[in-house]
DNA sequence: AGGCCAATACTG
DNA sequence: CAGTAT
DNA sequence: GCCT
């Protein structure tokens, strides 16, 4: 076969992997018959179904695999729903739990116990379907002991006999691992405990899977060998003192509990091309939460991996309501939307390219449209500025340029060279994207603490005289001072050879005690800390760039009781951390690596 | 209907 | 204070 | 915008 469909040939590097694992329901073109299941379970295993790579198909049709029901319907009912006599040979009818104990598992388990309609012979119509389930163990196995488990292996179930060939569509048969993995018993895996910080998604993924179990008996629990370090004693202990409700581990809908995926390719560009430029409206309109939710749902559907063909289909990717699923229903109808037509591209531009300028935002721009003002020519020539847009302005090119990570080593460099003249023990680590290994960096991001604890202390203004003299750091934009302990620059740099370009640096100084947090809050990604600490909240937490914090407690809002508002109540209690995988094993998170926190 | 991360500093 | 940025 |  060829190697080019990596898609779906098995690959074995991790990345490769762990992008087949994320579609692992690739093979899965299945109706959902509402019919008791009820809307909201229907709807959440419909939009999973898609989500891992699955079709959702409202009605039959000639490639459809699985009808996905609930174990209590009955054949009679099915059919009318589906408008047929006989469930066509080629369809599998398969209780709703197969689908449900997939996803969380996060891969295909075997179809057979969860078999809806045993196929003896084509035509039984008067199967009662639920008979297929009278063996009761079925849902149950997963909470039951191994020797359960290995005996139902065995003893295979009742139709095993075409069992294989029903259970997914002939046209992939190429699947041994899913079988595999399966028929190896999980639970001989399952020993470590929860805090062990695995490094394969692999590990991972079958600890997700594990967590459901009582974690009551499994006090000997293997502390993990050393891998991130971790003082995990000290981390545990608070985590002990919690109620077991915060220390859960977070499921996978969390951002920030799951490594950022390989780039899929965007195969509906021609849809978010043009929701990017609505997107771009209304970030020049300053309309941030609307932005938030176009950024998740453009997000989603370039990691969608296929060629979007109905409205349903739209609308059952997450983050995709319908609004934007009648949107993207014009786009691929019409090949257009209507909308774009009434925006004024000239203003747009204008906007797009004045909210570029460092330090002018959406109302800045605007004032100068209001102004009269078009053009970069026009800015220089008549628009006021104020400081911060001058620079910006001045540097307007160089500074929406991206930067190649080998000159960000080279800007390193510079810096870690001044600072270990001043001070030896300083510890200079640069953050953001470079060390998310991104291929570009949009600006550099070097954090500086020192070990002791206190030698940080001073350096901050030396080592910005000595990047004055030498000529490396050209502007400063803004000069934080904010305590002996804390210090950030905003400015500007520029390697000494000729022809180099400037670019924007950040310089941050902490204490070393606060190292941890914020390392890990100035390397991002922005959305991965808004998860992270959106989860922190969660979780009676508190966590920011200085510490992270527990037993917050926030005044509930109004109008919803359970969910915690944003004034906080108690500060809490901050957690000495001492490296970034502290931070995750006290939310209950596998530690991800930098480069798996690019979400 | 209201949340969607948090906290702070600078400019004018 | 509003706006911008990290 | 979406989600609860």
């Amino acid at each position: 076969m060829s190697t080019k469909d990596q898609s779906i040939t098995s690959k074995t590097t991790n990345k490769a992997d762990r992008h087949q694992e994320k579609l692992f329901l690739a093979d899965v073109k299945a109706i959902i018959i509402e019919a008791g299941l009820g809307k909201t379970r229907s709807a959440i295993l419909k939009k999973q179904l898609i989500v891992y790579g699955g079709q959702y198909h409202r009605s039959i049709q000639s490639d459809t695999t699985h009808i996905i029901a609930s174990k209590n319907i009955k054949l009679a009912r099915l059919c009318t729903i589906l408008k047929i006599d006989t469930i066509p040979s080629n369809l599998i009818v398969v209780d709703a739990d197969w689908l449900s104990q997939s996803l969380t598992k996060g891969q295909l388990i075997d179809v057979g116990q969860f078999n809806l309609v045993k196929r003896v012979q084509p035509k039984t119509t008067s199967v009662q379907l639920d008979k297929a389930l009278t063996k009761d163990d079925n849902a149950a196995t997963l909470e039951h002991g191994k020797k359960e488990q290995i005996k139902r292996h065995s003893d295979a179930s009742p139709c095993t006999d075409n069992s294989d060939h029903n259970e997914v569509p002939p046209a992939s048969q190429k699947r041994p691992l899913e079988e595999k993995k399966i028929s190896s018993p999980v639970w001989l895996k399952i020993k470590r405990g929860r805090f062990s910080k695995t490094n394969t998604k692999k590990r991972a993924i079958d600890n997700s899977n594990i967590i459901h179990q009582p974690l009551d008996s499994d006090s000997d629990y293997v502390e993990s060998d050393d891998d991130n370090n971790a003082n995990t004693s000290e981390i545990e202990m608070v985590l002990s003192q919690l109620p077991a409700k915060y220390t859960a581990k977070p499921s996978s809908s969390w951002a920030c509990a799951r490594p950022s995926s390989l780039p899929v390719k965007n195969r509906n560009k021609h849809i978010t091309d043009i929701l990017e430029i609505l997107q771009k409206k209304y970030e020049n309109l300053g309309d941030q939460w609307r932005v938030k939710g176009y950024t998740k749902a453009i997000s989603s559907i370039k990691n969608y991996p296929r060629e979007i063909t109905t409205r349903e289909e739209a609308e059952a990717i997450p983050n995709i309501g319908k609004r934007l699923a009648d949107k993207i229903w014009e786009i691929i109808s019409c090949g257009h939307l209507r909308k774009l037509d009434y925006m004024d591209n000239d203003v747009q531009t204008a906007l797009n390219v004045f909210t570029k300028i460092w330090g002018a935002g959406p109302a800045t721009a605007h004032n100068w449209i209001a102004q009269g003002l078009y053009t970069l020519d026009d800015i220089r020539a008549k628009a006021k500025l104020n400081y911060h847009q001058s620079i910006g302005l001045k540097y307007y090119d160089d500074f929406n340029e991206r930067i190649p990570r080998a000159e960000v080593v080279e800007i390193e460099a510079v810096i870690r060279e001044e600072a270990t003249a001043i001070e030896p023990g300083l510890e200079v680590i640069t953050c953001g994207s470079y060390r998310r290994e991104k291929p570009t960096c949009g600006d550099v991001d070097i954090l500086i603490s020192h070990p002791n604890g206190r030698s940080h202390q001073g350096a901050y203004h030396k080592l910005l005289r000595r990047l004055q003299a030498k000529d490396f750091l050209t502007e400063i934009l803004v000069n934080q001072d904010v305590d002996i302990d804390h210090q950030k620059l905003l400015g500007v740099c520029k390697l000494p050879e000729e022809g180099r370009k400037y670019r924007r640096l950040d310089i941050i100084v902490v204490p070393y005690r606060e190292w941890a947090c914020s390392l890990l809050y100035f390397t991002g990604s922005g959305h991965f800390n808004r998860s992270m600490r959106l989860l922190a909240r969660k979780k009676r937490m508190h966590l920011s760039e200085h510490a992270i914090s527990v037993g917050v407690l926030r005044k509930v809002t109004a109008c919803s009781v359970l969910k915690y508002g944003n004034q906080k109540l108690t500060r809490g209690t901050p957690v000495p951390t001492k490296c970034e995988a502290d931070i995750f094993a006290l939310l209950g998170l596998d530690y991800l690596e930098p480069k798996d926190r690019d979400c």
